[in-house]
DNA sequence: GCGCTGTCTAGACGTTCATCTAATCAAGCA
DNA sequence: TGCTTGATTAGATGAACGTCTAGACAGCGC
């Protein structure tokens, strides 16, 4: 269950600030996968709910808290597990996922602006 | 030209990294909105172009850059504009553009991991 | 005023996405 | 074995998105 479809090695490349240097295209495509996965507010929060465990969580106290379906959550949770930044494994009846936070990290990275001299 | 409709205000309740505690349905509809105008590689690479200029930047110098046609960069700038992630401003024939960080500065600490210890 | 250049707006079109229901798979228990 | 519960997969559907062309607007120079 620990297929990611985008390892932080792929895009180690532009793991620089956006502000101080602009991303090439190929960069680019993969950076935007990763915004994209957070870019819904069901997995944006799926993914807060993650990370704020503070340990693994079961699918069955996740799905509780929202109003759409099961489903539709296990999707969600697909899109998230595929951008790399959650990770599962079932263990007997249930699901647990956890955060992986390098990808965060790497995110932060790439958005953070290094010095905040205005002009 | 400064219509944000995304004041940094308006979010200010969400400004707790994601790996501290979990985001409310509000915030999470609001980050999401800013994470999806970056969730494009056009618009991510017109962030970080506009980002890494160091001043403001022209529009007649971004669009060369770019594969898609003056409308379609012109239609991304807005999306940006509205996320509150850059502004822009009209002088004589050209218009240019400049990044807001204050944006940047809060998706990055909305990401970011507080204490890396690994277990 | 008139034409030229740069940028944005409007509308259309094809694709992608979020969601649902129904069905399937996995594990535990009587 | 057969039933029950938990989670995922498959397929369908309506909405949102990215892109284009055509047209409009703003400013400059003749």
């Amino acid at each position: 269950m620990s297929k990611q479809e985008l390892s932080i090695e792929t895009v180690d490349g532009c793991c620089v600030p956006i502000m101080d240097a602009a991303l090439d295209s190929t960069a680019a495509v993969e950076g935007a996968t990763v915004f994209k996965a957070l870019a819904d507010p069901v997995r944006l929060r799926l993914m807060s709910i993650i990370a704020s465990a503070g340990a693994e969580i079961c699918v069955c106290d996740i799905t509780p808290q929202f109003d759409v379906s099961g489903p539709t959550i296990s999707h969600h949770l697909k899109v998230l597990r595929e951008a790399g930044l959650v990770d599962c494994e079932r263990r007997g009846t249930w699901v647990y996922y956890w955060p992986l936070p390098e990808r965060l990290t790497w995110l932060s990275t790439l958005l953070s602006v290094p010095t905040p001299a205005t002009t």
